[in-house]
DNA sequence: GGAATACCCATAGATGTTCTACTGGAGGAA
DNA sequence: TTCCTCCAGTAGAACATCTATGGGTATTCC
């Protein structure tokens, strides 16, 4: 993955970021990128030049389903909602992301053990 | 970075471990893979084609300095060491990842609310 | 009416990391 | 000798993400 200049994206993880926040219902980009940044407290910046190709991407692989409809703001929009399959997907990927989590963790907390 | 189909690798934290796994002291390849694939228990692998361009990568950016010494198995071997721009780089990496997992924890963690 | 401003989708090309799949050498043991 | 393990390395492909664009449509403001 690319780390970028401006240093301040994730890292493999968008898929699942999407996938969840479509566990509250059907969404258009825009509002999933809000919804990412917001609960991440601005952490997570969503550039929409990832953000499109990566729900192409979810599409192509049956994990969401799209259809065109007025946004909010009476626009016209692009709703994704999520599949069972990618429901499923959900799962794997939390679980893959949770156990990735703590085995980087042992590896950053074993403080200064040396292993022989 | 890609995921791949054997599902079973990092996302683009190596420079990180390997940084971190070099603070216990000089070490060569073959103890760093070991070394981080043991302390994450089994969980993270690294691959040697992974491995040796992250370490390339890591002194031509000045995180690590490398000489040939013998190995434990009297082999040659190249040992890489930590810099002191090394070591700056992994306070760097590891505040970024820590802030990184609080954000998707945030974003996996919001059960169902639903934002407006 | 016309202009400015969000909002909303989209793609091309570049960048960078990692993977797969090799090659190759050197030490130790049988 | 042969075989196995240790150790380093590279080329090429795959893939996600970024930067930088472009365009279209409602709303608001002058």
């Amino acid at each position: 993955m690319g780390r970028s200049k401006k240093e301040e994206l994730l890292l493999g993880t968008l898929d699942m970021l999407i996938l969840r926040t479509l566990v509250m219902g059907p969404a258009h980009g825009h509002t999933i990128a809000y919804v990412i940044e917001h609960t991440s407290e601005e952490v997570l910046q969503i550039e929409q030049g990832s953000l499109y190709p990566a729900l192409h991407r979810l599409e192509d692989r049956g994990w969401v389903a799209s259809y065109w409809g007025p946004s909010e703001n009476n626009r016209k929009a692009r709703f994704y909602k999520l599949t069972a399959a990618g429901r499923r997907r959900l799962t794997v990927e939390t679980n893959r992301w949770q156990s990735m989590v703590e085995a980087i963790g042992r590896v950053l907390g074993h403080a200064g053990r040396v292993v022989e």
